[in-house]
RNA sequence: GAGGCUGUAGCUCAGCAGGUAGAGCAACGGACUUUUAAUCCGUAGGUCCCGGGUUCGAAUCCCGGCAGCCUCACCA
């Protein structure tokens, strides 16, 4: 049988359930509990004997009345006795109807249900013979129709590309996808309320602007009609939380898309959710500090341990996170002396790289690309970056060519970034100005914000920041190894009519 | 953007030395008041991603396109 059977199928059940008088698209439905609370109260499930104990007449059981609502997700008819599982957001539950003890109507409800119907049930909570918990009905409530067949009941839904342009599906269907996204909603969740107990207010920036700033991205170019200008979707959030910090907002941040036109692949979607953090009278350890509270309790939150199974393995958050700086590494796996650019530029070459034309600290970095990070199992800071590829950052007092900035690696991810942050308006101005030599402007984060200048002109606390990829974190402790197990619909090209 | 892999029933997948398409689940009809991926009997269901080509004959081989996945590049 063809789609369209199966619907025509389905739509002779909808005019069936009509002719019952009921509407099969149901309505408001009060005072049902959620599934998995139903499922707490087994304990309330008491043996009754019926008067005195004779052959024939043994103990039963007598369990609370309950109510829940949820999908049809199996069906398994036997005669005049029907068994179901319906599934809502907290779980699943067996639910018996049988003919003679829900009634002719209810009944005729019943033979109405397919796969993927909504239905409402009343009944009594205890166990089947088999020791199945399941409510046996003694009402049915009709809640919705589905015209759909489901798919598989068993594999569920497996074509990554249904998953995706079908999120509801794969959502309704497939085993441990709503959970790890309401696990994700746990987590943003525990990061706004760790933040707030730091004392951070919560902002909203413009999304659309005149310079795409604060990061090395290239951006989405769209079009304001009355004003006849063109603006960029943000590829940061920096820059306007470092203008609220000349303000007077001593602590900020946003949580926030931002968007990037940049290619696809298991850890990048052009737009994804960032966290950026500022803190007047910080630096950069103070958003180390941060950084290990807001993943620690983001952890705790979502009610697991601190070692995180991760593919075949786990990964261990227990604080404190590693700490090394990035000549530290590279000369541990490059195999080179991070001071001497000689050695550097040698090390490149033998890692295959191009190095003619480029600035010491690009080639130096594009090494600390190629050859460390993948190696950063961590968690792990990376601190004390070569300044030069730093344009936003403050650099050491006595060491002015290191920044003050660490990024914080797990499973060789960039989790998070973080700066001092740079408060000198000549400085800034001076290296907004300076391309570096070998990077394309659309891969340089100096572009010129005469305002923001002016802004820090005026007084910037000195100040740390931070930045947290969200959805690489949600990645990380939820164990979905590609970012659109977590984002709910990614980006594809559309469907063709 | 480059390379590789994949695309067959509503879903999950077989079939691909070229001979006219198959299973399980779902659906439909029948039996069944304790099943749990229920079971048993029966029925029906296809633009084999799209467009060309080769051939007597193409799901299968060739070319082009579309979509997804993986790797690489850019990026977080």
């Amino acid at each position: 049988m063809g789609g369209e059977a199966l619907e025509a199928a389905r739509r002779e059940k909808l005019q069936k359930i009509r002719q019952l008088g009921l509407d099969p698209w149901g309505g408001r439905f009060d005072g049902h509990e959620p599934i998995a609370r139903i499922r707490q109260r087994e304990k309330e499930i008491r043996m009754v004997a019926p008067g005195d104990c004779q052959i024939g007449h043994p103990p039963q059981e007598q369990g609370p009345h309950v109510r829940a609502a949820g999908r049809i997700v199996l069906q398994r008819p036997t005669g005049k006795l029907l068994f179901l599982n319906i599934r809502d957001w907290t779980g699943q539950i067996q639910v018996l109807i049988g003919q003679r003890q829900v009634g002719e109507k209810n009944w005729a409800v019943a033979k109405c249900l397919d796969l993927g119907d909504l239905v409402g049930v009343d009944g009594e909570l205890k166990h089947t013979k088999t020791g199945e918990l399941s409510i046996f009905a003694d009402a049915l409530h009709f809640l919705c129709k589905s015209l759909e067949p489901p798919p598989a009941k068993f594999k569920g839904l497996r074509d990554p590309e249904l998953r995706q342009r079908m999120r509801y599906l794969d959502l309704a269907y497939n085993e441990g996808v709503l959970e790890r996204f309401l696990r994700r909603t746990k987590i943003v969740e525990s990061i706004r309320r760790t933040l707030a107990g730091e004392g951070f207010v919560e902002v909203e920036g413009p999304t659309l602007h005149a310079i795409a700033g604060g990061a090395a991205a290239r951006p989405f170019i769209t079009h304001h009609n009355a004003l006849d200008i063109d603006l960029y979707l943000r590829i940061a959030l920096e820059l306007h939380l470092k203008r609220l910090l000349v303000g007077g907002m001593e602590r900020v941040y946003e949580l926030g898309r931002v968007y990037r036109n940049e290619g696809i692949s298991p850890r990048h979607n052009p737009e994804f959710t960032m966290l950026e953090a500022y803190q007047a009278y910080g630096d950069y350890r103070t958003m180390m500090d941060l950084a290990e509270k807001l993943i620690v309790e983001a952890i705790q939150a979502t009610g697991q341990s601190l070692r995180l199974p991760w593919g075949e393995g786990e990964i261990d958050f227990t604080p404190p996170f590693a700490r090394r700086t990035y000549d530290e590494l590279l000369a541990e796996y490059a195999k080179v002396d991070p001071a001497e650019p000689a050695s550097v530029v040698e090390g490149a070459r033998r890692a295959g790289l191009e190095t003619a034309g480029k600035h010491p600290d690009v080639v130096k970095n594009e090494l600390f690309e190629t050859v460390v990070t993948d190696q950063l199992a961590g968690p792990v800071f990376v601190m004390d970056y070569p300044a030069a590829i730093c344009p936003l950052t403050k650099r050491k007092t006595d060491a002015p060519h290191i920044a003050e900035r660490f990024e914080l690696f797990i499973q060789g991810m960039e989790v998070a970034n973080a700066y001092t942050e740079l408060n000198d308006p000549d400085l800034q101005e001076e290296l907004f100005r300076t391309q570096l030599a070998g990077l394309p402007e659309e891969e340089s984060m100096a572009r010129m914000d005469r305002d923001f200048i002016r802004a820090l002109r005026h007084g910037m606390p000195p100040a740390g920041g931070l930045g947290i990829g969200i959805d690489r974190l949600v990645m990380l402790l939820t164990n979905a190894q590609t970012i659109r197990e977590v984002i709910l619909f990614p980006l594809l090209r559309p469907e063709q009519e």
